[in-house]
DNA sequence: CAGGGTACTCACCTCCGGGTGAGTACCCCA
DNA sequence: TGGGGTACTCACCCGGAGGTGAGTACCCTG
């Protein structure tokens, strides 16, 4: 059953194409990127942190790569609002596959 | 000068941006994986082998990945038109980095 | 008692990746 | 002589990613 081919065209069925298209979004790459180094982040650090996110754009990534399972979030509820977001097992593995090809994209770019 | 940081947030400059868009582009994704197990493909080829890519996409998406030296063409000037495509060294390079990402994301896509 | 921080939602707009369909110039084969 | 294959270009359209700005409800601090 296994081919000489590594992967196969049809691997990249729709759902596949949505998991990679929210994976390397503009804000979903910033995203994976910033809370890969960190236990978790609250939302405003994360507004923060990411160079030029509008609140919208970051809320949207947020929830979306939690809909995926890729994000973690905890809301402790108390006055002052406080939401923490953190990586999942699976969004760390999409970080570690992720990294190493905005590396090259980077070290290409700016040769 | 070395940070603790895997990759950093400013890594994801606009050209950086760039390259990740057309390399992870619907149509970028196929191509590349196309190419990947075979010398060159005639246009027409490419045109069989993906799963409903249009003529204008088709070309539209050769042409980005050859701007972005990824992808070489090779025009014969015989009668019938014969251009060929094949993966440049960093296109191979492109693909063996995204190849994985790929996967991962039709593992968990369809498990 | 006004200003700033918390984490959002809602409405509106723009741009472009991607889709659809037609046209082209040349040749070969039936 | 017309139908199919070769490798394209051109014109038009649509939906959604992404941007902009305002509004919200509550609290603490100066």
């Amino acid at each position: 059953m296994a081919t000489a081919r590594t992967l196969q065209l049809d691997s990249v069925c729709p759902a596949t194409r949505t998991l990679v298209e929210h994976v390397t979004s503009k804000w979903g790459v910033l995203v994976l990127i910033a809370l890969a180094d960190r236990p978790a982040m609250r939302w405003s650090e994360l507004k923060r942190e990411i160079p030029g996110v509008s609140e919208k754009m970051l809320i949207q990534t947020l929830q979306t790569l939690e809909a995926d399972g890729l994000v973690l979030r905890t809301a402790h509820p108390v006055v002052p609002p406080h939401v923490e977001y953190s990586l999942t097992e699976p969004g760390r593995e999409a970080h570690d596959l992720l990294a190493p090809l905005v590396r090259w994209a980077y070290d290409r770019a700016t040769r």
